[in-house]
DNA sequence: AATGAATGAGACTTCATTCAT
DNA sequence: GATGAATGAAGTCTCATTCAT
């Protein structure tokens, strides 16, 4: 493809890079909805959200550094960024807690949307991480330790 | 200051990015060193370095936006990026982890390098958050939240 | 011109000033060797030599000037110069001298390299002289000047 | 001494380059006058002025660069150049090719200034070679190399 | 629709010159 | 007189965008 055939359909950088991210985005809460509208258990939702998040990334290297190194590199789209299907991601995660919360499972004393971003946090520096690495090691399996953690905690029993 | 002033003190662009980076970290691991050196109790170390790295941030905001977007706008800097201090960085979250897996404090089921880089995901995300976020609130409060979950985990008792 | 079009052809300054250089060396040597591989005379041959030299150089005043002037600024271009295609268009110069010298047309008792200098920078002053001149003369009829000097010397008779 | 001194006894750059320039043709053309005002022989006078060039520029690497590469970066510089001492330099050549042909010791069909740019040319050339060559050897025994053609010329007697 | 050469604003850098001390 | 940090104009280069084909 030509340097200029990319303006036929897009008004330019900006446009390409929020396309990319809103469609990413879309597929990534259409697909997480889809996964987790089933399960009742709050803790089973977290699991295949983060298992689902660190497949999709893993599964296209470009992609992911585009999201984690590229989209990161202004405040403003940073905030843009922050405005757009990432609130609606946070907010999946969010409610996910919210119920457990209700349901018992999950201990009510944090705020749900500080959970959220705690959670997340966590799995987007497992991806960054992944990305820089020279040691080439599969992504998706760090999903179940930072569920260890996030649900049990670093502390013995 | 005129253009050509920064070229007085600094090699070049990569230079200035280098130094600040390689300044606040040296600063940042000495003193967190400083801070922990003299605790034997894991938790309270983790407690300390969380409260540094918020409130390091939170008192320059500025700072805190080269920090958090300027610095990651490239793979070939945050390459470097990783290369260089942070890796100490993580580290000392590291060995303060493993103590306590030693100290029978922290479960040991996970690897500690694993625990760091969500620890680290968890402190860093709570800083990008704050600084998109257009309500103004206090960052270094948000550091005893991050313990919660990461001491105890989500699970209700 | 575009400041940024000239990047789509070489890859900075350097390239330019070394481009127009070996373009113009090639051609030149290429010239060179064609007008004189059928001539025995090693006399004729530098006089064919000289001739094209000053009428490659008078042909364009533009690129005279880019080698008289633009490309002796720096000594570290000169170096290069050096070692590059000038360093052949020197040779052929020597070699025809060698080549008089074994036909017993020219003495021996001076460094055939030593003479092609002598030739060479001859020929590059009267090309400094003409574009620094304010009168306008013609360049290519002082080759049998230069010439009438190298063969016979200044000595009468 | 420091950055901002010179400007305490030069104008400018240029004023530095033209004072150089100035100072060491006046000190050259001074000695070589003084040198040759003694001599009736007009080879004998050609001889004097050559070693005395090379031996001159020779004797300080770092001038001998800034008058052969420094000084010739710029038409303008070049004109002003070609201007000022160098004129006068090139005329004492010159006057003594006319002597020369008075006293019947040079051929007389070659114009006298068209002589002396051969003559200062071919000097030129060997302190340029000298300065830029990888080997180190003397510079002032080419002058009697360049004296035995412009004089006797390349052709077998 | 597609192309890719050309564009030019802006980023980065150098260096001759200035000026407060 | 001397200093050298600061200046800023000009040079060099990049890259998102345009436009004639």
């Amino acid at each position: 493809m030509a340097d200029g055939t990319v303006y036929l359909y897009f008004k330019g950088k900006d446009d390409i890079l929020h396309s990319i991210f809103d469609r990413m985005m879309a597929e990534f809460i259409g697909e997480g909805r889809r996964l987790i509208e089933k399960i009742t258990n709050p803790e089973l939702k977290l699991k295949r959200i983060a298992e689902l998040h660190l497949e999709k990334l893993s599964a296209d290297r470009d992609l992911a550094i585009v999201f984690q190194v590229e989209l990161r590199g202004s405040t403003k789209f940073m905030q843009e960024f922050s405005a757009a299907g990432f609130a609606e991601y946070l907010d999946i995660i969010r409610r996910t807690i919210v119920e457990g919360q209700e349901a018992g499972v999950f201990r009510t004393d944090i705020k749900p949307i500080v959970c959220a971003k705690i959670f997340y946090g966590a799995l987007d520096e497992m991806v960054t991480n992944w990305i820089l690495s020279k040691k080439t090691y599969k992504l998706p399996p760090m999903a179940a330790e930072v569920l260890k953690i996030f649900f049990g905690g670093m502390s013995a029993k």
